[in-house]
DNA sequence: AGCCATGCACCG
DNA sequence: CGGTGCATGGCT
């Protein structure tokens, strides 16, 4: 629809910042929109296909993220998929939690990575047939784009 | 489609 | 040898 956007802001889940106990140490691009746009374009003509992203924080310290296109499924797999990796060291650094947004930003050839912390995270309980009650934390819409 | 979960290779 | 991330399977 429209060029590389601005900027990218994503609400984590709690797999993304490992508190469910994963540590696939990344989180999930969603296919097909705006979102992915932000990132360099990664075809299945190799599996598995990376490239490495440099963001700045706001005191000018580097980070390196892996953006992956997990394509097994064109490959006797099943995977098809896009992950931004090598997340855990700035969310540990900041203390994220699920809740909490990241947000990717490219302005005049800088790549720019800030986060912001949710007040109190909304917690919905899920009551399941055998009268459990799982808790879960509402996400709102989880992927935010800006445009130019 | 998106989030949850994990076996194992790798590396300090 | 313990923690981390890759690659992938599983569940909702």
């Amino acid at each position: 629809m429209s060029n590389r956007p601005k900027s990218i802001t994503k609400n984590l889940s709690l797999n993304d910042t490992g508190e469910t106990g994963g540590h696939q140490a990344g989180m999930l691009i969603p296919k097909g929109g705006d979102v992915l746009r932000f990132f360099p374009t990664l075809g299945k003509d190799e599996k598995n296909p990376r490239t490495s992203m440099y963001f700045y924080d706001e005191n000018g310290k580097a980070w390196k993220l892996n953006f992956i296109y997990y394509n097994g499924k064109f490959y006797g797999g099943t995977r098809n998929e896009y992950r931004l990796t090598g997340m855990t060291a700035f969310f540990r650094e900041n203390g994220l939690k699920a809740g909490d947004t990241i947000t990717l930003t490219h302005e005049n050839d800088n790549d720019v990575i800030c986060y912001k912390r949710q007040a109190q995270p909304v917690v919905k309980e899920i009551h399941n047939e055998k009268g459990q009650i799982n808790k879960r934390i509402v996400l709102g819409s989880s992927w935010k784009v800006i445009h130019y």
